[in-house]
DNA sequence: TGTACATCAGTGAACGCGCGTTCACTGATGTAC
DNA sequence: TGTACATCAGTGAACGCGCGTTCACTGATGTAC
């Protein structure tokens, strides 16, 4: 066998990460291969022995925000990761609506960075974008007390405000605007949840 | 003076039109002018008698659908045009989770079509984007009785709270989760807002 | 009124370019002996 | 230990295609007389 049996694999996970900033700051459309090989420190040509096409590689970087075990340095400023239970919950959702998420385009969460391009993509990589949201759904939902709706159903609402803050917030000219938008949605999140705020 | 005055201004007008729809449905980069031209009876080489580039038409197509003050079908069949207050309020959110919007893609609100192109976007585009969003939280402060939170802060956590939710039924590959997002974000936001439901 | 003319919106072939993808090749590596 | 070999990740030229844009042309129209 040549070379390492890692290798590959290691190529690859740089061959990932590359494309998912890449694709995070840019949008499917205006990022090039060449420019992801480029990034990773390769030639085009080489592509194809790693993925079978660059939607191929689209889907996987979705999907690398949660299969990614290292947090981003946005979730690490805001995340203990020994903590547990609505602790937990609660940090995930200050780290979400932070303003290191906010400015953080190339590791923040696709689902805020890539919306419409999901949206219009092809059914795989909406269903990497399906499961992003229910892995955050889940988290919330685990550590919500039933009021008159159900622990999901507030969990899903939860995800939809915390997301929507962000994508408004990111789509606004006006920076002060930006800040407010991210606020309220936070303070409005805090009250939903009941989780005690910092 | 060949052809009337109007003549060049309707076609113009023309263009527009077939442009914002397929724009909304695929975004800047998946719509060839060769389509758009087409859309609106005409073919490719004449575009250029009418703007001096794609990019100039997107920013015009975006605009144009911003300032729309035209109801689109989707609000018409919610929304009482003699209607005012609370009422209004409810009708505008009401027809802005509604089924209708999610599917009407083509002419549904830039907030939920075009957010991440919008975010890439130069700042004409993001100022008239702040705009919509003004507007819709104006509408709902002026309807909203203060709780813990001013009307505005709670008003600017229900159009994310709206917008999120779509964005995220729209991205979703699942009917069903599509359908439970959009039920979650509605049910969340007539509980924030007091509103009562239909 | 009719007719010659000027204008310019609209046509469609053509061009240049960049992209995704392919492919013949290279050369670094692990294995066999 | 050294050497011949097989493998295959990675290279970079090339291909095909579609796009935005250009341009010489057409033909419908308003105006002048």
């Amino acid at each position: 066998m040549p070379y390492s049996a890692e290798h590959k694999q290691q190529t690859r996970t740089r061959i990932i990460k590359s494309a998912r900033r890449l694709f995070n700051r840019n949008g499917f459309a205006d990022v090039t291969i060449g420019e992801i090989m480029s990034d990773a420190g390769l030639t085009h040509g080489g592509f194809y022995k790693h993925f079978a096409a660059k939607e191929d590689l689209y889907r996987v970087a979705v999907l690398q925000f949660i299969r990614n075990d290292q947090p981003e340095p946005w979730q690490a400023r805001h995340i203990d990761p020994k903590a547990k239970g609505p602790d937990l919950a609660r940090m995930i959702l200050d780290a979400y609506l932070s303003k290191d998420h906010f400015k953080d385009r190339e590791a923040s969460c696709p689902m805020i960075a890539l919306p419409s391009d999901v949206t219009r993509g092809n059914g795989a990589v909406k269903q990497a974008f399906g499961e992003v949201l229910e892995m955050m759904a889940g988290v919330f939902a685990a550590n919500l007390r039933p009021t008159g709706q159900t622990s999901r159903e507030r969990a899903l609402a939860l995800v939809a405000l915390a997301v929507g803050g962000m994508v408004l917030a990111r789509a606004v000219d006006d920076k002060a605007l930006a800040d407010e938008i991210r606020d309220c949605a936070r303070k409005q999140a805090f009250e939903t949840s009941g989780w005690e705020e910092e």
